[in-house]
Parts: structure tokens; sequence; C-alpha cells
DNA sequence: GATTCTGGGTTTGAATTTTGAACTCAGAGT
DNA sequence: ACTCTGAGTTCAAAATTCAAACCCAGAATC
């Protein structure tokens, strides 16, 4: 119990906090909990970035619920994650398709950083998937950068501040 | 349904999934889901990250019930993002305060691409916090690269694939 | 050396959520 | 008219979460 500026943390990490010293009530981290923090939110989502947009292709693939499917479905539309589109097949009628919307496609940063991080230190990590470019097949990674010059920074370096100019 | 080799997804990302369709079953994110798929893993997480270590201190900010932080935090010492490290107040008997391990800290990045999404699609991102470097001040932000050259990648041009060489 | 105080828990029973199975609905095909 | 299927909804049982009460150890105080 100290700050009220600034605060070195474990990792080096350092923060800047206005006036309370906890919770340091960042709302984005919040929100992410708020709606990933939940056993079905990441597997479904994962489902809609590697291509499953039908329920029951979801409901077979996760083994999850059809009642839980259907409210978790309805919790993402609401949140603004995903949106629906008819679809028809050849002999049955129109039904809906899920999709992401840009809001639920700017979690794949996200994703892939926690898809490397549970490959580097999951105990067992069998046969594990990279990310690498279409064009070129290189292998890709996520790195820290200035987010002007876009110099390589640090995550020991990292400072979480409230005001841009601080 | 349709391939076994090579899909493209909505985001533009492609999959080259073995041999199975669905589930494309990347342990890497499973283990992710497993351990943040909760109501309160990321807000426990997050409090580490920005300096709380002790019990109490976390239980308040997170108005969280002493039962569910208890067994949570052994989780987390048991998944081995977590260890314990002896401290002593003056005038208390020494206690046990809770630190991140290498695997812990490990998701860092995770949690700064959360926080930054967060802040970009939360209804109303009042006061958000931004990562900057400690020595330059500078803004930083996460980038998809290269592995090797440090090219700058999109990610609409990702694709996850199995084996490196591929 | 008995008493109090406090952080860090465990226990408990009630409230809530999740689950799986059964049921519904709508429209296409036969 | 009847059947079949994807996409749900409903419902009771099981599991989980919650808040409050209780416990425990050792430091300080008397």
């Amino acid at each position: 119990m100290s700050n009220s500026e600034s605060q070195t943390l474990p990792s080096g990490v350092e923060t800047v906090v206005a006036e309370s010293d906890y919770p340091v009530t960042d709302c984005g981290l919040s929100r992410a909990a708020e709606l990933l923090g939940d056993r079905w939110m990441l597997l479904i989502l994962r489902q809609l970035f590697y291509g499953a947009h039908r329920f029951e292709e979801m409901r077979v693939a996760l083994k999850i619920p059809k009642s839980v499917l259907s409210t978790r479905l309805s919790g993402l539309i609401q949140a603004g994650l995903v949106e629906t589109r008819d679809y028809r097949d050849v002999g049955s009628r129109t039904r809906k398709a899920y999709y992401l919307t840009a809001a639920g496609e700017g979690l794949g940063l996200s994703f892939l950083a926690l898809l490397s991080w549970g490959n580097k230190y999951s105990p067992e990590a069998f046969d594990p998937i990279y990310p690498v470019d279409a064009t070129t097949r290189r292998r890709l990674k996520l790195m820290l950068v200035d987010a002007e010059t876009g110099d390589r920074a640090d995550l020991k370096q990292v400072k979480l501040t409230r005001s841009p100019a601080n």
C-alpha cells in the first residue's frame, strides 16, 4: 500500500495509478473478463474463428449442451461480437449461421496470444498449431512494438498508464 | 463440411486441418480456455500482474468470496502459473504472498491483447489504460510479425498449421 | 501466560447456474 | 398427410457459487 503515482510491478511492469491503489479498474480487461470468463465463450469463439458457423456444427464439435450454446450465442450477439446470416442447404429450410463481427474479429490477436501461450506452457502440447503467413508460409509471432516507430519493445519494460501524454 | 487440407476462414484466416474437420483441437487454446474460462481467473491474474500479491488485498479489490479466491489460487498454483513466497509485516506473523511464475508471466502478451481489445470495443471505455515503454514513455502496441525477419504481417493473412515445415 | 487481533483460510447451507433429456417448431421432401 | 432435421426451449437433477460463520496461528499487549 504505497503509491498513487507510479508503481513497479513484479514483472518489472510499472503502473501509474491515478488515485486509487486497488482495484486498478482498467475497463478493458474487465470487459474481456466479463465476456470470456466463462467455460464456453472462448471455445465458441474459437469455432467461429476456425470456420464453424452453424449451431449443430458447434454443438457437436464442443459437446456443449444445446441450451448453453443457445444462450451463449445470444449473449455474443447482444455483445456485438457475433451476427447471424441466413443460409439454405438444398433439402432444408433457411436457417441461421453465426459470424464474427468486426468486434469479434478484433479478438484475433488475443486468440493468437493465448494459443501461443498455451502451446508454450501446457504440460503436454502435443501437435500444436502455429500461425504462418498464408502466402510466404513463414512462421509468425506476436511482438510488442512502439506504436509509431515500430521499434521492438520488451514486455519487462511495459508500464500501464491512463493518459496518453504522461 | 469440405476439406481436410486447407480451408479459408471468415476472417480470411486459413487453416490446415490434418485429418478431422472439427473440432480443430489446438491444445493451445484449449488449455487457455480451461484455465481462464472462469469468471474470476482473468481478474485474479490481473491483480497479480498489477502487483496485488496478498490474499486480503485481492479479496477486497475483487469483492470475491474467500472460498472462491482460495480454491482459484490453489488451482493457479497447481497449474504452475503462481507460486507463493513468504513475507512478514511488522506486528504480524509470516504469511504467504502469491506471485506469478514464468508461465504466469507468459500470459502478459495475452493480457495486453485483451486489454487493448476491451478498450477498443467496449461500449463505453472510460478512462482506458494504455501500455507505454517505461523509459521512453512512448505508446506501445502488439503486432504480428514474421518470426525471423520481423517483417510486419497482417492478421488477415494468417493461416494456422500443424507442422512448422509446411 | 491469558487475551486480543488479524490475515488467511475452511465449512456450511442457501441461491444460482449448468447439464442432459425431452419436447417444440417450421418448413422441405416424399 | 407424414416424416425428417436443425435450431431452439423447458424442466428437473446435479454441480457450482455465494455470504456468513467459524477456525487457527502467531505477534503484540497486558
